[in-house]
DNA sequence: ATGATGAATGTAATCGATTACATCATTATT
DNA sequence: AATAATGATGTAATCGATTACATTCATCAT
């Protein structure tokens, strides 16, 4: 209720040394300082946001676009983005397309209307088309999946290396069949990944078949149907390389309710390192991704862009980890 | 860039009127308002929502507190709380705790700094003494825990029945000791549902016994530890009640990893109904709560508050179910 | 004593929308 | 024909902060 004006003729001041004060202005007079700050802390002052925003045309509000919230991945990336935006005095929205893309379109409102001032979409929640309206007026981030064709920063891990050597431990277990269920969309990751498997193949003198590799949705039935799609082409499944931990849970679920008919032994390696793959029976091995640590540092990246501190946009990888557990 | 004002003189019109046009104002004459729409669209103009709350003194923005986001629990919550926002035209901004107590300030502020118009607090994510402190001035809701002594909207399932239900669904089964490992803090919940427990055993005419209550955390070395001490205390377990699905996970975590000695069969089930409870191996028996229709209900409460379309604070129930599964 | 320097504060424009009220043209009423 | 009513638009105040520039006053050099 009460505003700057208030404070003012309560502390005999005038506005702007009130503004000042509340700035920390170093050329208040330590007197007046105390003066204002008593009064401010009687009437029980707070500056008006709104105000302030409208003034210095900053929001100090950054948006999270997440495909999904269900996924423990996305929550995650998520607690980091929450702590990044938090220690650097920014504000962060969370927004979730839940596969309904014309939501999409409230999020870029926010920019665009000055709610916000940059943008991270994190998996594909933007396609090329999308980034390309965006990119000179709009600071934005990519994280954990770049997009072909755009010049922009991107905060991921190496989805072909972690590729490779989750193939290469399954075949150093004598699997050969490897079965690798991509994510859903066509995406920079999958491809990184596919190379990876290939190289890890062909170093182990393999033949790459691609009736082994199939997209499925992170939803049980369909997971289940490319499995048995694949298996019922004749194919003996070895091992399974997995998109995402919740996959492969669906996988393992399939095999114990006899929807998925496959030796209990299947070599199984997922990719992202949430506790879903440590609760599972058996636990399942995973490709560690440090999802806190991608969502914190692609927060750090929009910042830095917003402050004009960033220099050409770049590709920050930061490393993972495999996790040998009972699959 | 562009402002109302050049969208005026470019249309030769006042602001007044292009204000009215995309405010859809009935007065202005259809001919003038394709006249000014046009400008817009050619314009590429977006008002600035920073002038716009200024003046209003209205950001449509709400807050919700979560305790955590990397409980699945929470994040189902958040999804339908991010549905109701965008059905009724607010923001929301989904803050986390993660037992940083001192962040919740960050929330609060959001409100006092007329950045946000309300705000909800889910599970315990904020005490009686803030709540009283809020009362008069900032509008709020509870979700899933209500707060003795404060009389607030609250949405919630009813507890003391649910947990009746869980305790005599393991009565039938034959049961008799059974352990409830209740939530980490006191809360309403735990309350209700202590209740809801006392009500099944009275009627089966079996002593309560306080030695089996025991609360822990929503981590996996806490509960294990809770589980040990109680049978180390000379109790032969023969079903256990949990919190939440995290912590039945665990507890089967356990006893797989025979750190927790008990016999498989153990009775077992959980409040939540996330997809925690189907992944494991067995799959957990779970008192289902509606978790996207509580937070979707939440928002539409606070909502109707914010249009003063609400009346009396009240105790809004939704309905709860048991889905029986192998423990 | 005079003017220059600088420290502390004040005045008023500004951000970009909304909106009460004023204005003007046109039509309806008597 | 004079007046009232109505419709369409314009003028200018307003929301509550920030900040460029102006002002005031004390101190100091000449």
């Amino acid at each position: 209720m009460s505003s700057i004006k208030e404070v003012a003729k309560q502390a005999n001041v005038s506005v702007a040394t009130v503004s000042r004060v509340l700035n920390n202005d170093p050329v208040v007079k330590a007197e007046t300082k105390t003066k204002v700050l008593r009064v401010i802390e009687e009437m029980n002052y707070k500056p008006n946001m709104l105000a302030k925003n409208l003034r210095k045309q900053a929001s100090k509000t950054i948006v999270m676009v997440l495909p999904s919230m269900s996924n423990p991945y996305f929550s995650e990336i998520a607690r980091g983005a929450h702590a990044a935006a938090y220690d650097s005095s920014y504000h962060i929205i969370i927004g979730t397309i839940e596969s309904k893309q014309w939501v999409l379109d409230t999020y870029i409102n926010l920019l665009k209307t000055n709610l916000a001032e940059g943008i991270i979409f994190v998996s594909s929640s933007a396609n090329k088309a999308l980034l390309e309206q965006l990119q000179p007026n709009y600071p934005f981030v990519l994280c954990t999946e770049s997009c072909p064709g755009i010049d922009a920063t991107c905060v991921a891990i190496d989805n072909r290396q972690a590729s490779y050597e989750a193939v290469r431990e399954l075949l150093q277990r004598g699997h050969k069949r490897i079965v690798y269920i991509a994510g859903s969309k066509e995406s920079s990751s999958v491809t990184a990944r596919l190379e990876g498997y290939k190289e890890a193949l062909k170093e182990a003198g393999i033949a790459y078949n691609p009736d082994l590799i199939r997209p499925a949705k992170n939803v049980y039935q369909d997971v289940v149907e490319v499995v048995n799609q694949i298996h019922s082409n004749g194919y003996e499944i070895d091992a399974i390389i997995a998109h995402s931990d919740l996959q492969a849970s669906y996988i393992l679920r399939g095999i114990k309710e006899e929807t998925i008919h496959l030796n209990e032994t299947v070599g199984l390696i997922s990719f992202d390192g949430t506790f879903v793959a440590e609760i599972t029976n058996p636990t399942i091995s995973t490709i560690v991704q440090p999802l806190y640590d991608l969502g914190y540092r692609a927060v750090q990246q929009l910042v830095s862009q917003l402050l004009n501190e960033a220099g050409a946009p770049q590709l920050v990888i930061l490393p993972h980890r495999m996790v040998v557990r009972e699959t």
